[in-house]
DNA sequence: TCAAGATTGATGCAGCTGCATTTATTGGGC
DNA sequence: GCCCAATAAATGCAGCTGCATCAATCTTGA
């Protein structure tokens, strides 16, 4: 198999390529709006509070939180700075491994959590509940996990009390 | 309705929202990084330079461009900024409306959409067309849309020998 | 005809992303 | 114990996005 193992994709396939991209884009922006307008920060921030407060003693280690999210390392490390810098987090060192540290919610950064998941909530239903019957919601779930090439174990368990996102 | 018009939307539904998210940004990272690696521009390059090789002339006025994309106006001024940077494409005087302009797609812009539609339909088979009956792709395509609020026109006549994203 | 408003496109600024590199620390093999 | 690869985290730089605003031109309506 050379240059010429480039297989054309169906127009079905395509069409599907398409609608995934836009379909995405416009649900996530409409989203992202209906959060902005009241007031909260982006979803990635909604996304490391929850992690955060769902961690046992509210702590995690930024390694961590990069995995659970699946963002880069340096991502992680800039979403820190500013979680810290809004008083929803906060740096504490670890004293088993001195390169490392320890990430902690803040009462803030819980109480933000909560407040942005009901409006998440609200937005989630409102562009995609309303839309589509459970029935049809398993059945869109199911189709786009066939895409994801075997990499869901948190996401299953993922969808109860507060969603992350990316 | 006040305040408490929030409700909560299904946990199918949840996961519908989280499963869209999170499959869509692998498959497009994956499709980027393809083309990245073929040492191809990014894909919103691909599609301006799409769209500008379907124009009657070969040429556009960047509101139309904007429009045909779904991208902000600052967005499509910048991008065509990069492609005349690039000698993909070249800025005209519009004579009719001397505030505006025409972008004309150049023969080197010309090539390299095709060569990139190569390698990118060859993405869209390994990442998506060969994850997915053709029947189930249908299916996909049924659900997404009725995600997408009643906006669709050119995105159903799009898949034909080249597709837009975004 | 001319002023008010709309439209076209560009741009300064701030924030975010990716990439590569840097610093500090740890752990393993010898 | 010591050196070296691996790991944890931060950061400088470039590019892209969104927002607001600007300048130029066109259109409309009194």
């Amino acid at each position: 198999m050379g240059v010429a193992m480039k297989r054309k994709p169906s127009t079905e396939a395509t069409a599907a390529w398409i609608r995934l991209m836009r379909i995405q884009s416009r649900v996530l922006d409409a989203v992202e709006q209906d959060l902005k307008k009241a007031g909260y920060p982006p979803l990635a921030w909604y996304d490391a509070l929850l992690e955060l407060s769902r961690a046992p003693s509210g702590e995690m280690r930024p390694v961590e939180l990069e995995k659970q999210m699946l963002i880069p390392q340096y991502s992680t490390s800039r979403l820190i700075d500013r979680l810290v810098d809004e008083g929803l987090a906060a740096r504490r060192e670890c004293k088993i491994d001195k390169r490392g540290q320890f990430v902690e919610i803040t009462e803030a950064g819980r109480e933000l959590q909560k407040r942005m998941w009901s409006a998440y909530s609200a937005a989630i239903e409102k562009h995609v509940g309303s839309k589509l019957s459970d029935a049809d919601a398993v059945k869109l779930c199911g189709l786009l996990d066939r895409l994801g090439c075997a990499c869901n174990e948190a996401q299953l368990s993922a969808a109860r009390d507060g969603a992350p996102a990316r």
